[in-house]
Order: structure tokens, then sequence, then C-alpha cells
DNA sequence: GTCTATAGGAAGATAGAC
DNA sequence: GTCTATCTTCCTATAGAC
């Protein structure tokens, strides 16, 4: 089930419904409301980035700067790929919507997972916080100042080194 | 004229009227529609970020790393501040609203000044995208991860080192 | 210029036939 | 399970009195 491509805050239970084939009705055979739905796909989208880290997790290089280069990449390219998904999965767009905790898991464990990934390297709870708001950051100038191109997310790379230095990573 | 508090894609005509003591349909006699209300919102946001980046630039050190992290305290902190606002002026969460020219002027103006801040020191456009990034991404995580704290705004003397340092700054 | 009243439309959600 | 038809609510915007 994936989402529109103009924002997911003017997204209509009548627009989903018709993107999976259906009447706007029969959506409450499957779903108790709208934000239920948005849940599912929240919980969606978390579960395939999961999913997406831990195929990379296996083949990660041992040294720490390569590893992170890896992983940002990958989650670089997975948030680009998808405005909406985008959206729903980091901003706070929708007004009334809360993700449920079951819908948090995934959402969790990806954190947690670069959490270990930080840790195995040395490296403090504020380095990762810094790396998050740059990551984050390279994502939402991307999709803002250049949508459909690649003017940020090609960025990547310089800043994971320009992170690394900064960490005293070798 | 303020915008509420919890996120601007769910404000209406009625709570906007509200917050300046009139009904909805007063509005009307000043805008001609909802989005030209948006218009003036994102028009004296970015205005008010600009008479603030002026007021400093004239005080601002010869130092480049040093005018950096004032440039950048300065912006994060106005960001910061009011999450509506930073809603309106940096991320496209309302469906229908595109910015008119004139309202988006200052905006490039705020721009075009950290530009010419760039430019002084020998620093590249690519170094201003990176820049952008950075800042931009302790503003998101601070209003998503740690609303009302600094857990990611108080990062921003070490970013900006981190830039410098990547940027060959002394 | 601001108000009350209301038009006109679209949204989320429900009822009940099939 | 999906449909058509409809309810209820809330929105933006307009009309017209004061």
């Amino acid at each position: 089930m994936i989402a529109g491509e103009e924002g997911l805050a003017g997204l209509t239970l009548r627009q989903v419904a018709a993107r999976v084939g259906m009447r706007a009705p029969s959506l409450y055979t499957h779903f108790d409301s709208k934000n239920a739905i948005y849940d599912a796909m929240f919980a969606q989208a978390w579960s395939e980035c999961l999913v997406q880290y831990e195929e990379l997790w296996d083949r990660l290089p041992s040294d720490g700067r390569e590893s992170l280069k890896a992983v940002a990449r990958s989650f670089v390219d997975f948030s680009v790929r998808d405005l909406p998904r985008h959206q729903l999965m980091n901003l706070r767009t929708i007004p009334g919507f809360e993700p449920s905790p079951e819908a948090y898991a995934p959402a969790v464990a990806v954190l947690e997972k670069t959490h270990q990934l930080f840790l195995r390297h040395g490296l403090t709870d504020e380095d990762l916080d810094l790396y998050v708001a740059v990551i984050s950051g390279l994502i939402d100038a991307q999709h803002a100042n250049d949508p459909g191109g690649q003017r940020w997310s090609r960025l990547v790379h310089r800043a994971i080194d320009m992170l690394a230095d900064n960490f005293g990573l070798p």
C-alpha cells in the first residue's frame, strides 16, 4: 500500500481506496479508522526499512567509517525514493496521528541497530544524535529543495567522512 | 500574527480569526483566500528572520568559523522557538500552498546573505549545501524528537566546528 | 469593517442491500 | 467483503444586515 505523490497530509480515504482498486467504505472492513490506516502504513514503511537494514547488516565491513557510509547510503536512498513515505516515517505532518506502540517497534529497532553499530566502534550517544541530524538533514533538503534530483543525496559520502573525522574514526 | 502550537496543517480560518479576536468571515476583508493568509504569514516569518539576520550582520566577527557559529546559532534559535512557523517557512506540509514570488523574496535574501558570507571566506556552493542540510537537520531533529528541549539545538557549536574543519577553515 | 447566517463542498464514517 | 447511498461534521467562502 503506497501513498500518493504530492504530500501525505492531503491524502483522503477515497484516494487510498482508489489506489487499491476499492471504494472508500470497503476500507473499514480492514481498518477501524483512517488513523489505523496511517498506523499500518507507518509500520510497513519502517518494517521495510528494517528488512533492508538487516540484509545490509551481515555484509557490513569491519571498518567503522566504511560501515557508516554503507548504512547511511542505504537509508538515504530509501528515504529519498518516496516523499510521502518519508513524511509519514519521520515528520509530524498529520495533525491527529500518533503511531501505536506496535507500529513504532520497527522504527525503534532500526535506531537500536544503529546504536549498536555506534557502540561497536566506540562512539557516543551524542555522536549518534549528530549523525541522525546530519543524515535526516540531507534527506529533507533533497526533498524540499531539489525533488527528484540528487544535489544533496550525493553529499552522503562527504558528510560521513566529515562526521567520521569529527568522531575521531581512522 | 502567530500560528498555533500543534502543527500548521490542521489550522483553520476560525482558529486564525479567534487568535486575533475576530470571526472567520472578517478575515476576507484583509485577505482574498486562506492561501493568501499563509502567504502573508510566510512573508512575515522570513522577513522577521531577515531582520534578525541583518542586525547580526553588522557585528559579525571577521573569523570565518566564529561568524558561522553566530549565524547558525541565531537561525537555529529562531527556528526552534516556533514549530508552526518553522513548518511554514521550510517544510512543504500544506497541500495546495505555494508562496508567491513577493512572499519568497525575504527567504531568498536570507539565503543570499549566507551565500555572501560563504564567498567572503572562500567557501564553495557545495559547502553551503552541506551547511544548509546540517543546520536544518538539527532543527528538524529538535522539533521531531525532543520538542521543547535542546538535545539537538545545543549541538550547533559542535556541528559548526565539524563543518569548519571539513571546509578547511582555520 | 465586523458581524450573523448560510451556501457549497468534501471529508470521515455508518447502514444496509447483495 | 464490497458495493451504493447517506449521515454528520467541519471546512472555505459568500451574502447581506448593521
